[in-house]
DNA sequence: TCGAATGTCTAGCACTGCTAGGATCCGGGG
DNA sequence: CCCCGGATCCTAGCAGTGCTAGACATTCGA
């Protein structure tokens, strides 16, 4: 049984692969470059190589997506690792979240722009996934106040969402940045209704 | 002169269709479905004809993005129109932002979401897209608090771009939109700092 | 009436995601 | 040992994309 088990881990070799060159080429060249050919190219194997790994390429984008909620979870973790509270747990997460995108920024678009065909909030929703946004419901679940924790997070992170995505797309100017982060820190900080 | 007048006339007549087209096209089958080939087929006129009046399609997508700029900035100022103040002000756009997006997801794409290579806050800013910041401003600007009312709308419109984009593209669930919008209002509606 | 400018179209380029069908290699049975 | 069956991989190609060079006609000004 030793000779599958060597072919089974030369697959999931080249799986890695395969998610590891299309992270590459998107971050250093944008998802408009990752094409099919080139990922060919870069694993050194033929394109129909990839589809007997992935239906097509946006499995691809999602597998990468998958590694980004990994990463963003651990990120958010260690940013209230020192349990912070109030104010200052809202801006750990808020600063840790657009960081991560700064520092990411393809693989941010794996995650929350383009088409992955990923489950969000579906019982086939992902570990990864769901670890994240727990991650956030953990530290703001108090500061919701009178809303329902559930809800309050989900808008706290379209709100930073929605900076991210427009500032990235040069909707909103770069300049002003950390002080809308700030202004939106403040806005979410405050204590709404009794909690 | 009148002759020249009229080929000026059937050009700008031409140059509309082409638009109209692009966006029918869009909001009847998506963006993708939207192309060059399409489009010359639905003016009857051959694809080079497109060149001779948008630079590429980048540029036809934002022409149908300048529609929507006017559009939105109508509703909201409708919206807004019987004067509403404090709460009730913030929920009037909200809701007037999120149905204009619900009602033109494809107009709404090509506004937030694509490449159409509008210049948003610069002084080559087109006149629709700074009427819909003003209305905006003018409305919210007194319950900013300390905050720059500048900076305090464009994190409200961040988040109502991160609600509409995360629950557009199946990453926030739809059932509870309604209430998440509530949440969102609430936390922009209450007072910060002293005014 | 003739040359030039304008307008339009045909045909084609280089690229995309994806797949059918043929070649090649390798382990197990006779 | 040979040879066959199955797995693996590649070549070649499809239909589609945005965009453009160059030919063609038509129409204008001299």
């Amino acid at each position: 049984m030793s000779l599958q088990e060597r072919k089974e881990r030369e697959r999931a070799h080249r799986h890695q692969l395969i998610v590891a060159a299309a992270r590459e080429l998107a971050e250093a060249h944008g998802w408009d470059a990752v094409t099919t050919r080139r990922l060919s190219e870069r694993i050194e194997y033929s394109q129909p190589v990839l589809y007997s790994h992935f239906r097509g390429k946006r499995e691809i984008v999602g597998a990468v997506a998958l590694e980004g909620f990994a990463e963003l979870t651990a990120t958010m973790r260690e940013a209230v690792a020192n349990g912070p509270e109030g104010r200052a747990a809202v801006a750990a997460l808020a600063d840790a979240y657009v960081d991560f995108a700064e520092r990411n920024p393809a693989l941010y678009d794996a995650m929350f722009l383009l088409d992955t065909g990923l489950p969000f909030a579906d019982e086939a929703t992902p570990v990864p996934l769901r670890e994240g946004f727990e991650t956030l419901l953990d530290t703001l679940g108090d500061i919701a106040g009178s809303a329902d924790p559930a809800l309050f997070v989900e808008i706290f992170w379209s709100a930073l969402h929605g900076l991210v995505s427009l500032t990235r797309s040069g909707r909103l100017p770069r300049q002003e940045a950390s002080r809308r982060l700030d202004v939106l820190v403040d806005r979410f900080a405050e204590r709404g209704g009794d909690g």
